[in-house]
DNA sequence: GCGACAG
DNA sequence: ATCTTGTCGC
Protein backbone atom coordinates (compact mmCIF):
# COMPACT_ATOMS: atom_id res chain seq x y z
CA UNK A 1 0.00 0.00 0.00
CA UNK A 2 1.29 3.45 -0.82
CA UNK A 3 1.35 6.18 1.71
CA UNK A 4 2.40 10.11 1.33
CA UNK A 5 5.73 11.43 2.38
CA UNK A 6 4.90 14.51 4.21
CA UNK A 7 8.24 14.69 5.69
CA UNK A 8 11.41 13.75 6.82
CA UNK A 9 11.80 11.71 10.28
CA UNK A 10 15.76 12.66 11.25
CA UNK A 11 14.10 15.61 13.53
CA UNK A 12 15.39 17.38 16.59
CA UNK A 13 12.37 16.57 19.35
CA UNK A 14 11.94 20.40 19.16
CA UNK A 15 11.31 20.22 15.19
CA UNK A 16 9.15 17.27 15.98
CA UNK A 17 7.42 18.67 18.31
CA UNK A 18 6.56 21.50 15.92
CA UNK A 19 6.09 19.16 13.05
CA UNK A 20 3.01 18.15 15.12
CA UNK A 21 1.75 21.17 15.85
CA UNK A 22 1.58 22.28 12.34
CA UNK A 23 0.06 18.43 11.01
CA UNK A 24 -2.40 19.08 13.64
CA UNK A 25 -4.01 21.83 11.45
CA UNK A 26 -4.92 19.43 9.00
CA UNK A 27 -6.56 16.98 10.99
CA UNK A 28 -9.73 16.08 9.86
CA UNK A 29 -12.70 13.85 11.91
CA UNK A 30 -15.45 14.02 9.22
CA UNK A 31 -18.64 12.14 9.97
CA UNK A 32 -18.81 8.11 9.50
CA UNK A 33 -20.70 7.14 6.79
CA UNK A 34 -20.22 3.07 6.77
CA UNK A 35 -20.19 0.22 8.67
CA UNK A 36 -16.28 -1.15 8.62
CA UNK A 37 -15.89 -4.48 8.37
CA UNK A 38 -12.41 -5.02 6.94
CA UNK A 39 -10.32 -3.31 10.25
CA UNK A 40 -6.55 -3.57 10.98
CA UNK A 41 -3.93 -3.57 13.77
CA UNK A 42 -0.96 -1.92 14.23
CA UNK A 43 2.04 -2.94 16.73
CA UNK A 44 5.10 -2.60 17.29
CA UNK A 45 7.78 -4.12 19.56
CA UNK A 46 11.72 -3.60 20.90
CA UNK A 47 14.68 -5.24 21.54
CA UNK A 48 16.30 -3.70 23.97
CA UNK A 49 19.73 -5.06 23.83
CA UNK A 50 20.09 -5.15 19.86
CA UNK A 51 18.24 -1.46 19.14
CA UNK A 52 15.59 -3.42 16.84
CA UNK A 53 11.97 -2.18 16.07
CA UNK A 54 9.69 -4.74 15.03
CA UNK A 55 6.30 -3.69 13.33
CA UNK A 56 3.27 -5.27 12.28
CA UNK A 57 -0.13 -4.76 10.75
CA UNK A 58 -2.93 -7.42 10.68
CA UNK A 59 -5.79 -7.00 8.85
CA UNK A 60 -9.05 -8.76 10.05
CA UNK A 61 -12.73 -9.02 8.21
CA UNK A 62 -14.78 -8.43 11.19
CA UNK A 63 -17.56 -10.00 9.31
CA UNK A 64 -16.74 -13.62 9.61
CA UNK A 65 -13.77 -13.20 12.76
CA UNK A 66 -10.79 -14.32 10.07
CA UNK A 67 -7.60 -12.79 9.35
CA UNK A 68 -7.13 -11.48 5.72
CA UNK A 69 -3.74 -10.14 5.63
CA UNK A 70 -0.48 -9.45 7.87
CA UNK A 71 2.73 -7.42 7.19
CA UNK A 72 5.55 -7.05 9.08
CA UNK A 73 8.61 -5.12 9.09
CA UNK A 74 11.45 -4.39 11.36
CA UNK A 75 14.69 -1.31 11.65
CA UNK A 76 17.07 -0.18 13.55
CA UNK A 77 15.61 2.18 16.44
CA UNK A 78 16.97 5.67 15.99
CA UNK A 79 14.62 7.96 18.16
CA UNK A 80 14.10 7.41 21.68
CA UNK A 81 11.14 7.35 23.09
CA UNK A 82 10.17 9.71 24.69
CA UNK A 83 6.50 10.78 25.97
CA UNK A 84 4.52 12.66 23.16
CA UNK A 85 6.87 11.63 20.43
CA UNK A 86 6.33 8.22 20.36
CA UNK A 87 5.40 8.45 16.36
CA UNK A 88 8.61 9.30 15.92
CA UNK A 89 9.75 5.86 17.10
CA UNK A 90 7.32 3.74 15.91
CA UNK A 91 6.06 5.09 12.63
CA UNK A 92 9.04 4.39 10.30
CA UNK A 93 9.08 0.93 10.96
CA UNK A 94 4.94 1.30 10.63
CA UNK A 95 5.38 2.59 7.43
CA UNK A 96 7.39 -0.41 6.30
CA UNK A 97 5.16 -2.60 6.87
CA UNK A 98 2.12 -1.05 5.38
CA UNK A 99 3.86 -0.72 2.35
CA UNK A 100 4.21 -4.23 2.24
CA UNK A 101 0.39 -4.69 2.70
CA UNK A 102 -1.93 -5.82 -0.84
CA UNK A 103 -5.20 -5.00 0.75
CA UNK A 104 -6.42 -1.70 1.60
CA UNK A 105 -7.86 -2.01 5.43
CA UNK A 106 -10.95 0.15 6.11
CA UNK A 107 -9.90 1.64 9.14
CA UNK A 108 -6.66 0.90 11.37
CA UNK A 109 -6.45 0.49 14.88
CA UNK A 110 -2.99 2.27 16.74
CA UNK A 111 -1.55 0.86 19.83
CA UNK A 112 -0.91 4.13 20.71
CA UNK A 113 -3.15 7.55 21.48
CA UNK A 114 -4.73 9.89 18.64
CA UNK A 115 -6.12 13.06 19.69
CA UNK A 116 -5.27 11.99 23.59
CA UNK A 117 -1.97 13.94 23.06
CA UNK A 118 -0.55 17.12 24.45
CA UNK A 119 -0.31 18.62 20.97
CA UNK A 120 -3.26 16.35 20.05
CA UNK A 121 -1.92 14.51 17.46
CA UNK A 122 -0.87 11.48 18.43
CA UNK A 123 0.79 7.97 17.02
CA UNK A 124 -2.82 7.16 15.40
CA UNK A 125 -3.68 10.68 14.13
CA UNK A 126 -0.04 10.93 12.29
CA UNK A 127 -0.20 7.36 10.88
CA UNK A 128 -3.71 8.12 9.31
CA UNK A 129 -2.85 11.64 7.89
CA UNK A 130 0.39 9.65 5.88
CA UNK A 131 -1.68 7.02 4.37
CA UNK A 132 -5.09 8.27 4.31
CA UNK A 133 -7.70 6.39 6.04
CA UNK A 134 -9.53 6.35 9.01
CA UNK A 135 -7.63 5.42 11.91
CA UNK A 136 -8.45 4.91 16.17
CA UNK A 137 -5.90 6.06 18.74
CA UNK A 138 -6.44 2.75 21.49
CA UNK A 139 -4.03 3.05 24.11
CA UNK A 140 -3.90 0.58 27.12
CA UNK A 141 -2.60 3.43 29.37
CA UNK A 142 -3.06 7.08 29.77
CA UNK A 143 -0.49 9.92 28.42
CA UNK A 144 -2.86 13.23 29.65
CA UNK A 145 -6.44 13.80 30.32
CA UNK A 146 -8.58 13.16 33.78
CA UNK A 147 -11.16 10.87 33.70
CA UNK A 148 -13.27 8.55 36.12
CA UNK A 149 -13.40 5.11 36.20
CA UNK A 150 -16.27 3.59 33.22
CA UNK A 151 -18.62 1.24 35.36
CA UNK A 152 -17.62 -2.14 35.19
CA UNK A 153 -19.14 -3.63 32.55
CA UNK A 154 -18.42 -3.81 28.57
CA UNK A 155 -19.38 -1.10 26.92
CA UNK A 156 -19.31 1.51 29.69
CA UNK A 157 -17.20 4.67 28.81
CA UNK A 158 -16.69 7.67 30.47
CA UNK A 159 -14.81 10.78 28.70
CA UNK A 160 -11.60 11.33 29.01
CA UNK A 161 -11.22 15.38 29.15
CA UNK A 162 -8.45 18.07 29.62
CA UNK A 163 -9.04 21.72 30.15
CA UNK A 164 -12.26 21.25 29.37
CA UNK A 165 -12.43 19.70 26.05
CA UNK A 166 -13.19 15.97 25.95
CA UNK A 167 -9.98 14.75 24.24
CA UNK A 168 -11.34 10.95 23.96
CA UNK A 169 -13.00 8.16 26.03
CA UNK A 170 -12.10 5.80 28.36
CA UNK A 171 -13.79 1.92 27.65
CA UNK A 172 -14.44 -1.01 29.12
CA UNK A 173 -14.19 -3.70 26.21
CA UNK A 174 -14.74 -7.02 28.55
CA UNK A 175 -16.73 -6.91 32.51
CA UNK A 176 -13.98 -6.06 34.71
CA UNK A 177 -11.16 -5.31 32.96
CA UNK A 178 -8.94 -2.64 32.84
CA UNK A 179 -10.17 -0.22 30.09
CA UNK A 180 -9.06 1.08 26.87
CA UNK A 181 -8.07 4.94 26.13
CA UNK A 182 -9.88 5.55 23.05
CA UNK A 183 -9.48 8.49 20.99
CA UNK A 184 -9.78 9.71 17.11
CA UNK A 185 -7.08 9.46 15.08
CA UNK A 186 -7.78 10.59 11.56
CA UNK A 187 -11.22 11.02 9.44
CA UNK A 188 -13.35 9.31 12.15
CA UNK A 189 -15.53 10.14 14.84
CA UNK A 190 -15.45 9.60 18.59
CA UNK A 191 -18.28 7.96 18.83
CA UNK A 192 -17.61 5.53 15.55
CA UNK A 193 -14.31 4.80 17.15
CA UNK A 194 -15.73 3.65 20.48
CA UNK A 195 -17.88 1.06 17.96
CA UNK A 196 -15.53 -0.27 16.45
CA UNK A 197 -13.18 -1.11 18.88
CA UNK A 198 -15.92 -2.76 21.30
CA UNK A 199 -16.96 -4.38 18.24
CA UNK A 200 -13.60 -5.84 17.33
CA UNK A 201 -13.05 -6.94 20.93
CA UNK A 202 -15.05 -10.10 20.78
CA UNK A 203 -13.33 -12.09 23.91
CA UNK A 204 -9.97 -10.15 25.04
CA UNK A 205 -9.37 -6.75 26.26
CA UNK A 206 -7.66 -5.71 23.29
CA UNK A 207 -9.54 -5.43 19.45
CA UNK A 208 -8.66 -8.48 17.70
CA UNK A 209 -6.31 -6.86 14.99
CA UNK A 210 -4.29 -5.09 17.69
CA UNK A 211 -3.75 -8.34 19.75
CA UNK A 212 -2.65 -10.12 16.59
CA UNK A 213 -0.11 -7.87 15.78
CA UNK A 214 1.05 -7.47 19.29
CA UNK A 215 1.72 -11.49 19.49
CA UNK A 216 2.86 -11.22 15.60
CA UNK A 217 5.84 -8.78 17.17
CA UNK A 218 6.09 -10.43 19.69
CA UNK A 219 6.96 -14.00 17.59
CA UNK A 220 9.05 -11.72 15.49
CA UNK A 221 11.27 -10.30 18.17
CA UNK A 222 11.54 -13.89 19.67
CA UNK A 223 12.73 -15.76 16.49
CA UNK A 224 14.76 -12.93 15.46
CA UNK A 225 16.99 -12.71 18.86
CA UNK A 226 16.84 -16.89 18.49
CA UNK A 227 19.06 -17.09 15.19
CA UNK A 228 21.23 -14.92 12.58
CA UNK A 229 20.87 -11.94 14.88
CA UNK A 230 21.88 -9.69 11.89
C1' DG B 1 12.39 22.75 41.26
C1' DC B 2 8.67 18.77 41.41
C1' DG B 3 5.75 15.38 39.41
C1' DA B 4 3.71 13.20 35.11
C1' DC B 5 4.84 10.59 31.34
C1' DA B 6 1.34 6.32 24.89
C1' DG B 7 5.31 2.36 24.09
C1' DA C 1 8.16 -1.38 25.86
C1' DT C 2 11.20 -4.71 28.76
C1' DC C 3 13.14 -7.67 32.86
C1' DT C 4 10.20 -12.84 33.93
C1' DT C 5 7.11 -18.58 35.90
C1' DG C 6 4.04 -20.14 37.97
C1' DT C 7 -0.26 -19.71 39.70
C1' DC C 8 -5.06 -18.54 41.24
C1' DG C 9 -9.57 -18.16 39.16
C1' DC C 10 -13.65 -17.91 35.79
Amino acid sequence: MEYRELHAWDLTYQQARELQTELRKKLIFRAPERDFQIVAGADVAYDKPTQRVFAAIVTVDLGIMKVLEEACAFARGKFPYIPGLLTFREAPTLLEAWKRLSVRPEVLICDGQGYAHPRRFGLACHVGMLVDLPTIGCAKTRLIGEYESPRLRRGEFSPLREGGEQIGAVLRTQDRVKPLFISQGYKISLDQALEVVLRAARRYRLPEPVRLAHQRVSRMKREFSRNPKL
